[in-house]
RNA sequence: CGGGGUAUAGCGUAGUCCGGUUAGCGCGCCUGCUUUGGGAGCAGGAGGUCGCAGGUUCGAAUCCUGCUACCCCGACCA
């Protein structure tokens, strides 16, 4: 099977597309740089969101929506956040088209122009604090903590599924408080829930940290993210939560009532992770054979397929097959028997490979025989004959072994390729090479920008779990007293 | 927006340099029989404006001109 892909050495990104296409989770739209997300692909998401969804709402967080369109005007009122996102913006400039007078289908009828544009959204922040300023009178309104599952638009010059699409889902989280402090622990909790699901539940080892001021959102004090690496060796930026300070407050003129009785700008923060987290998935975990799912984000976390020649056989098969199958839901694993007579066991392994499923039984006569089941796993394609009456058992270990096994693979990757640094000749030899690198950087965004322009590579995070020590800037040999974490990143 | 490439059936492709029968092949699809413990075999069948528009020619998938779409590499970026 491992002949259906490229190898990575071959191209990764050609061997990343036909994964997602042939793990049947999404395709490309005839709408330039968008992708439909197929039902297996959107099910994933939908186990993504429901984990994330409670996280919020465990820590204090309630949901709304806000508009899709924005008033251009809106854009203006923060100046680096216009900067940052203008370049990208899908813009809505009439409501209405006409049949064509020469018959050649619709044309937009030019006496339907807005007075004013609309922007797609390619973030929500100033719908948001334009709104927030209705709501934010006294000290008695605040923390204000809401968040948002939308889709926004961004228009990418170059585009990738899963990685970067023009329209993409995500979350998107905006909160107000009194003080900086507050703002401060609650753009460090979101940091700490992200990290957690991508560790816990995607099996993808993560670096905490903070973005340099070059790479921070538009608009923010200090950009948090978590990091991760892709078996390709490039760095993929998996989520951020920002501190925005009062920049958004100031700009949309968002002030409260303190107890002491005075007018104050609010504190603000904002964080989100998106459809990328999709891609995260499968470029950490997957295979020449497929994709590989954590078991605690599968939609279907156990496959049953019987094998029989003939219609009695599989009257007997179903029988023991449907038990197992509602002893694991008892379980609380979520099981198919795929009892499908339009397709041969062979071909059937091969496609629940190819999607992922961490647990396989194999189901025959042979079996109903001897009392016994065939257990596959995704993770390591092992194969084993156990006794049946242990089937339920084994199954529900197997799910928390494979969890486990595949952070504990992915974080040996990540450790296995990052590399600290110390001269400038190494730096550029081991770039080449992939992975992270812990190099001493003097503070300037010169230096960042001189690295970036000779290696691409970029400074993917301070981080925070980082241990001081003095040392020289691998570029400029400036004083630096933190290695930081570079790569070359998606 | 710059540089390179591609466009032939649902998908993948041969043929294009050097114009010449009815455009060939694999996968998939349909029908029948035999099969079913790792993508089944045989037989039969359906499916094509050769990206679009002009031009050259007795004759164009093939040569020429223009256009369009997509892919890769840059700039941009969650």
């Amino acid at each position: 099977m491992a002949k259906n892909f490229p190898t990575r050495a071959d191209n990764y990104a050609q061997w990343y597309n036909e994964l997602v296409i042939k793990a049947d989770l999404a395709e490309n739209s005839a709408v330039r740089g968008c992708m439909v997300i197929k039902p297996y692909g959107y099910a994933i998401w939908e186990s993504m969101q429901a984990i994330l969804d409670k996280k919020f709402k465990d820590t204090g967080h309630v949901n709304a929506y806000f508009p899709l369109f924005i008033p251009k005007s809106f854009f203006s009122k923060e100046a680096a956040h216009v900067e940052g996102f203008a370049k990208e913006c899908a813009v809505v400039t009439h409501y209405r088209l006409k049949n064509d007078e020469n018959g050649e289908g619709v044309v937009v009828d030019p006496d339907a122009k807005l007075e004013e544009e609309l922007i797609v959204r390619p973030t929500s922040e100033t719908i948001i604090w334009d709104t927030y300023k209705k709501w934010i009178q006294s000290y008695r309104d605040l923390p204000l903590l809401i968040n948002q599952w939308a889709n926004v638009v961004r228009w990418e010059m170059r585009t990738r599924l899963f990685l970067r699409t023009a329209e993409f889902l995500w979350q998107e989280g905006h909160t107000a408080h009194e003080t900086k402090e507050e703002a401060l622990v609650e753009t460090r909790k979101i940091l700490d829930v992200y990290a957690d699901f991508a560790e816990k539940y995607m099996a993808i080892p993560v670096h905490k940290g903070t973005k340099s001021p070059n790479e921070r959102f538009a608009g923010a004090l200090e950009t948090f993210c978590i990091e991760a690496l892709m078996q390709d060796g490039k760095a993929l930026q998996a989520g951020t939560s920002h501190f925005l300070g009062q920049n958004f407050a100031k700009a949309f003129d968002v002030k409260f009532l303190s107890k002491e009785n005075k007018l104050e700008y609010v504190w603000a923060t904002s964080w989100g992770v998106s459809t990328r987290l999709m891609g995260a998935l499968i470029m950490t975990h997957s295979d020449d054979h497929g994709l590989v799912l954590p078991p605690k984000l599968a939609p279907t976390q156990v496959v049953i397929i019987p094998i029989y020649r003939k219609a009695e056989q599989l009257e007997q098969i179903s029988e023991t097959a449907n038990k197992i199958k509602e002893e694991l839901q008892a379980k609380g694993i979520s099981v198919k028997f795929d009892d499908r007579d339009t397709y041969k066991p062979g071909w059937k392994f091969n496609e629940y490979e190819f999607k992922g499923v961490p647990v396989r039984f194999a189901l025959g006569a042979r079996d109903i025989e001897n009392g016994t089941i065939e257990i596959a796993r995704r993770d390591t394609l092992e194969k084993e004959i156990i006794p049946i009456d242990q089937a339920v058992d084994k199954a529900a270990s197997l799910l928390e072994e494979i969890q486990e096994n595949l952070y504990k693979k992915a974080l040996k990757f990540r450790e296995e390729n990052t590399f600290k640094v110390d001269s400038w000749e190494e730096f550029k030899v081991q770039i080449e090479k992939g992975g992270f690198i812990l190099a001493h950087w003097d503070g300037t965004a010169e230096t960042e920008e001189k690295i970036k322009t000779e290696t691409k590579a970029t400074i993917r995070a301070i981080p925070m779990d980082g241990i001081m020590e003095e040392g020289s800037c691998v570029y400029s040999g400036k004083a630096s007293n933190q290695r930081v974490l570079f790569a070359r990143a998606y």
